[in-house]
DNA sequence: ATTTGTCACGAAAACGTTTTCGTGTTAAAA
DNA sequence: TTTTAACACGAAAACGTTTTCGTGACAAAT
């Protein structure tokens, strides 16, 4: 049977030493108000019984917890623990822990968690929207937050009506230059797999395709552009999904490219392509958009657009840090930034 | 420019209603002792101030954070998330926020972490040991939390010599049948693909092979057996891993079914298997062991052993909070339970 | 002998709660 | 009229820190 030592106090360690707490505290602290002699005996002591101050009570007298809350839809999903290991690896550097709520796409358990966590358990918030926040459009918990005066890093899906500090890829050139390589690859009708657009990424990426075919002369044609609803859960009805994308091939046997807005949509595309008999890169080409882990295993491997997820978890945590260690005037107006993290075109085997 | 309003407190809502903090704080919590006229007047206004109580305080006060520790060795990784996600979900459910610290597999960084969250931050501790710890076998730091009467449930990579509640994985069970299946299908030379020894989970999946094996009359030959060096990171190092797995194809021709303890062993098996020209799974049948997501999305889809993440993380969570919320008497010898999570065999098209 | 100054330490407040106990006021009982 | 009881509220302690300010002892300077 493990001998029970619970942590030990100041308190405790004045009552031993028969001095004062505040004698303790200023021992440990090395003030100079303190004689060579109480030092060595209070750090001898506090050493031996391995004091540590408690947090909790730092955080209270401080006011300042030095934790950061992490606010994402989902964590099963490589994009955003890539950026919360982005977070965590500045957060600890800086001095600072990492607490996570998951809205699992709800709204209300949005709130709910940042309702939670706002009561002064963290300095401030790392969020992604959930989809049905950005449906609803109702962004009434970000502002109440931000008003109470603990500040917001947006990251991934932002949206323009909040104002704070954002972190976002360049989903507009992603795409565009995912398609432009398409066609210096000779492709001559792209096909575009896409969401529906109340996800700002989505649309985004939509227009990057729309702007790389108008640049290059081509027709903007409505059939080859498959807006799915992603309410549908694709992981669970993959068979739904690779019908949609069948019939989209089958009414367009023209197709030679497809650029498809993440990597479910282009692993999808390509083993719909191969069903049909068509071979990845001599007849159709493939470009996803994604940080996943799919892309690098999938036969062929995909070319995808790489967003640096964990750059963004790192650059996120930042810009929340430095506005948390930065005396804000009451009155000064703060400026808010918004960070473009670039996209790197990462060449594999589906692309010529 | 938004209106400042900090969070309001007990004591200005006891200053605005000129009435004293005690009186406030039994108001709000509809204390017997307050008149009705009272009552309505504060918690109307608190109403109207969305006063919440300052949850450090209430840490504090109760000695008692409602938050839980977890801390694994990597948190982008299927397996790892799919747990988070499970302990995040029960954790929330009754009452307890999630608050994660990454040992990047490091000795030294779980060591540093744990202490950091030791000190007041949290109640218990939900952990996976890291592999540089697993190797060196330096497990005070376990001891000395447990100690201080901090508890931990520890989940997939445990170890005997530490006393504590715990959740597994049946390893020997799961890779016993994968390797089952095997035979049952046909295969008459069944290779295993796996890591050193040290890390417990390694060791058992092979158990299990060596076992199904002997229960079917097969001889070992342990030319079938590679051992993987997981020190090299094979994500980044996929060639060298992959030559590895050529090697042992091309010195063991008879080769016709392939056990992996993990995903990307598994698919680089089959990739390797392609390549040499062998069919799967006409030639040559594949299982791996996994929660990942690469299984079903890889070509040919994977069969694999389930090891239900979320559940573990899950049943980890209710452990931890049961333990935390029962009245443990300080002399009673403390019990300790090991809870067993059964696999499935999911039967994709990597075999017959 | 008195003033000044330094040294080494302790008391107390503060952070935001909850809870125990005490107390003044009023109404009912003796 | 006096005692008792119920009622409604406030003071204070406690959780574990840090920090400001005060103070007693002693030595040095006047």
């Amino acid at each position: 049977m493990i001998r029970m030592k619970r942590k030990i106090t100041l308190k405790q360690i004045a009552r031993e030493l028969d001095v004062s707490i505040s004698t303790v505290s200023k021992a440990l602290r090395n003030s100079p108000e303190i004689s060579a002699d109480t030092k060595q005996k209070v750090q001898a002591f506090a050493k031996l019984y391995n004091y540590r101050p408690n947090n909790i009570a730092l955080s209270l007298k401080n006011r300042k917890t030095n934790t950061i809350g992490i606010i994402i839809p989902e964590i099963v999903h490589h994009f955003f623990s890539k950026v919360i290991r982005g977070v965590e690896l500045v957060a600890n550097k800086r001095g600072y822990n990492v607490i996570i709520g998951l809205s699992n796409e709800s709204f209300s358990k949005e709130v709910i968690n940042m309702e939670m966590l706002a009561n002064g358990s963290i300095d401030g918030f790392i969020l992604s929207i959930s989809k049905e926040t950005l449906q609803l459009q109702d962004y009434h918990h970000f502002n109440e937050t931000m008003s109470q005066g603990m500040p917001i890093v947006m990251f991934d899906r932002v949206v323009s009506d909040i104002n704070c500090d954002k972190v976002i890829v360049n989903d507009f050139g992603g795409a565009k230059s995912a398609v432009e390589k398409l066609i210096t690859n000779g492709c001559k009708s792209i096909a575009l797999i896409t969401t529906k657009d109340y996800v700002s990424v989505g649309k985004l990426r939509t227009q990057g395709y729309m702007d790389a075919l108008n640049d290059a002369g081509f027709e903007l044609e409505s059939e080859l552009i498959l807006k799915l609803d992603d309410k549908l859960d694709y992981e669970v009805h993959l068979d739904a999904l690779e019908n949609e994308i069948e019939h989209l091939f089958k009414s367009n046997k023209s197709v030679d490219g497809v650029f498809a807005v993440n990597e479910l949509y282009a692993l999808s595309a390509m083993k719909v392509a191969r069903k049909l008999g068509l071979e990845i890169p001599k007849d159709i080409q493939v470009i996803g958009f994604t940080d996943g882990v799919l892309s690098k295993h999938s036969t062929p491997s995909l070319t995808t657009v790489s967003q640096h997820a964990q750059v963004m978890g790192e650059k996120a945590a930042d810009l929340l840090i430095n506005r948390l260690e930065t005396e804000h005037n009451e009155n000064e107006d703060e400026t808010y930034q918004t960070v473009v993290i670039e996209t790197d075109l990462i060449e594999r085997k589906s692309t010529k």
